[in-house]
DNA sequence: GACCGCCTGGCAATCGTTTGCGTAATTTTA
DNA sequence: TAAAATTACGCAAACGATTGCCAGGCGGTC
C-alpha cells in the first residue's frame, strides 16, 4: 500500500540498496544516479519506514519522556522544549504520565524500553538503586535527580532556597515552616535540608509533610500552618503554595500580613495568584533541552555501556520577590 | 543483546512460531506446551519487540497526538487523559507541539504517519481540505473540528456561548465585544457566530481579532477594549481573558465594575485569577479520552478506507459564574 | 481395520530497511 | 598500455517478529 524502497528502486532503475544509500551515504553515489534516485523518490512521495529502519539499525529515533504529572504546570514548558529540541535532532517523543507513582513509573520505563533509544525521567519518584538497575537495559537521563554514572540535569534549588530563606530572615521572620513535597523527590530533600541548615541558629523551622504536590494538599495543610504559629512558609512548589494561600485566606489568615508564603517553580500560576506569589524561578525549558541533549550524547557514546561518559548539567535558579512576602506581624518597620 | 523470540524458543525447546502463538493465540497450544513457553519467557525476561511486530502486522500500537501549544493549560488535562486511556488499550502516545502553526502541523502529521496507527489533531489550525487529504494516508481523529467522514469530538461551545451571552444580557449589558482567537480555529468561528446571533437585536457586538490565544495578546487588546466603550467582553479563551483583565487593570479599568469579562476553558488559571474568572467550562479530559477511543475504533474498522464509519461525539459545556461579571456601570440594581 | 478430521506445532516467506561483501567499470599510476 | 587502485552499484543476509500452509499423531466412526 505505502510506497517502499523497492518501488523507488524500480522507478529509478537501480537496486534498492542504491536507494538506501542515496539517503544515508549520498557521497557514495555518482551525482547523476543520486539525483535520479532522489527525483524518483520525490515523484513517488517516498518516506522511509522508520519502523523497518529501526529493526536493522537498532535505533528507533524515539525518546521516552516520563513525567510525574503532566497537569502540573511545572512540566509543560519542559515537555515543549524537549519535544522541540528532539525534533530538531530528528527524534520523536513518547510522553508518559506516571501519576506520581513509582510503580507506574517503573512499568513505563519497561514498556517504553523496547521502542525508544533512551528515556528521560523527570522528577523521578523511584529509588536510585532501581534507576541504576533500569539503566542497564536502556539509557536513561535524569531531571532533578543525581545518580553517579547516569547523565542528569539538576536545578540548583539549594541556592534558590538559601536566598529564599535569607529573604525571610531579612524581613525579620524567626518561625518558619517548610511544606514538603513527595518523599521520593530529590528536589524535596534538597530544599528540606537547605531550609533547616540555612535557618540554623537564626530561626526555628517546622517541616510539614510529605505532601502530594498539588493545590488540594496545600489547602489541606493550611490549618496546620495556622496552628503552628509560624510567620513564614516555604512550599515545595507553587501548587502547594497557592493551595496554602487559598486555605489561609478562608481561615481568615492574611498573606502576607500574618504569614508570608514562598513557592518554587514560578509557573504561570505564581504571577496570577493574588497576592502574586514570591517564588523561586527554575529554568524548566532549559532543563528539557539539556536533558534530551545529554541523553542523545550519551547514547551516541558507543554501545559499550561501561565506557559511556555521563554528562551533568546544573542550572541556576533565582528568587523573584512579589507580593506574598512581607515582614512578620508586629515588626517595627 | 536483548532476548528475542528465538532465545525463548531454544529455552522452551519449541519452534519460534510456537512462542509467538503462546502469546497471540494461546488456545492453539496444548496447555502443557503453553505454560512451558510462558515459563521460559518469564525466566528469560522476554518482552516482544514492538518494532519487529509492527513491521509484520502493520500496526505500531502508537498514536500521534498533536496539539497547538502544550503550554496552553487547556491541553495538559486532555493529554493526560488521552495518554492514560491509550495506555489502557496498550497504545503509546507521541506528543507533538505545532506551535500554532499550520505548516508545522502538516509536517508533523507527515513525519508521524510512518510510525503511528493514527493521529489525533487537537484544535487543528489547518484547513478542512488539507485535513481530508492527510486522512487519506493516515487515520485522523479531530478534537474541536468537524469534517465529514472523519471521526471527531467537539465541545458544545455554542450552547456555552449562548448562556454566556444570556448571562451578560440578563445583567443588563448592551454593548459587547468578542475577543477572537486564531482565525483557523473552529471553536473560534463557532463562538464568534454564536455571539453575534445570540446578541442579535438585543445588544451591539464588536469583534476584536484574530489574536494568538495567549496572555500577551489579551494584554495587548486591553486598550482597544477600553476605547471601544463596551461594558462586557467574551474572550476566546481563559488566557486571553486573563491577559485582558491584567491589561484593563493597569489601565485603571475595573473588572467587573466597569467591564465584565468571560473566558472559555475553565483552566486552573480561571479560579486563580483575581477577580476569579467567569468562564465556560469545557470537558477537556473527556475529549482526550473520547478522541483516542474514536480513533482506535475507526482504525479497527477494517483496512478499507472507504467503508469506515467515522464516529462523532459532542460534549456538553456549561457556564460557571464567578467574580469577573457584574451589571454594567450605572445599572439600577 | 481403514478412513476422516482435529489438534498441535514445525517450516519458511514476509514486512521494509541496512550493510558487508563482491565485482564490473572506471580512473590512476608506472 | 598494462597493472593497480578506486569507484559505483548489485546481491543477499540480516533485524525480530507474524502467519499461511503443511504434516504427523491421535481418537472416533462405520
Amino acid at each position: 500500500m505505502a510506497v517502499t524502497i523497492k518501488d523507488v528502486a524500480r522507478e529509478a532503475r537501480v537496486h534498492m540498496s542504491t536507494v538506501s544509500r542515496a539517503f544515508s551515504m549520498p557521497h557514495r553515489l555518482r551525482p547523476e544516479t543520486r539525483t535520479r534516485v532522489l527525483e524518483a523518490a520525490r515523484r513517488l512521495g517516498y518516506r522511509p519506514s522508520r519502523v523497518a529502519r529501526a529493526l536493522t539499525t537498532g535505533r528507533t529515533h524515539n525518546i521516552g519522556f516520563i513525567v510525574a504529572d503532566i497537569s502540573n504546570p511545572f512540566f509543560p514548558p519542559m515537555i515543549k522544549a524537549a519535544e522541540h529540541t528532539a525534533r530538531a535532532r530528528d527524534y520523536h517523543l513518547f510522553i508518559a504520565d506516571a501519576s506520581e507513582d513509582p510503580a507506574i513509573e517503573t512499568e513505563l520505563v519497561d514498556a517504553l524500553a523496547k521502542q525508544v533509544d533512551g528515556v528521560v525521567l523527570c522528577g523521578p519518584r523511584i529509588a536510585n538503586a532501581k534507576i541504576e538497575r533500569l539503566s542497564e537495559n536502556i539509557p536513561i537521563a535524569l531531571v532533578n535527580r543525581k545518580v553517579t554514572g547516569i547523565p542528569s540535569v539538576t536545578m540548583d534549588v539549594v541556592n534558590g532556597a538559601q536566598t529564599a530563606i535569607g529573604h525571610l530572615l531579612d524581613l525579620g521572620h524567626r518561625k518558619l515552616a517548610y511544606v514538603a513535597g513527595p518523599r521520593q523527590s530529590w528536589t524535596n530533600t534538597q530544599i528540606g535540608r537547605t531550609v533547616t541548615s540555612a535557618a540554623d541558629g537564626r530561626a526555628e523551622v517546622t517541616v510539614l509533610g510529605p505532601n502530594t504536590p498539588n493545590e488540594n494538599a496545600g489547602l489541606a495543610v493550611a490549618e496546620e500552618i495556622a496552628r503552628a504559629g509560624v510567620t513564614a512558609v516555604l512550599a515545595y512548589n507553587d501548587l502547594l503554595a497557592i493551595g496554602l494561600m487559598e486555605g489561609l485566606h478562608s481561615l481568615g489568615v492574611d498573606v502576607p500580613g500574618d504569614v508570608s508564603v514562598i513557592g518554587v517553580d514560578d509557573t504561570v500560576l505564581a504571577r496570577l495568584a493574588r497576592p502574586r506569589l514570591t517564588t523561586i524561578v527554575v529554568p524548566t525549558a532549559d532543563a528539557g533541552t539539556a536533558a534530551v541533549d545529554l541523553l542523545l550524547q550519551y547514547t551516541a557514546e558507543g554501545d559499550d555501556v561501561t565506557t559511556r561518559a555521563a554528562g551533568h548539567v546544573s542550572l541556576p535558579t533565582k528568587l523573584v520577590i512579589r507580593d506574598s512576602t512581607a515582614p512578620p506581624p508586629g515588626a517595627g518597620s
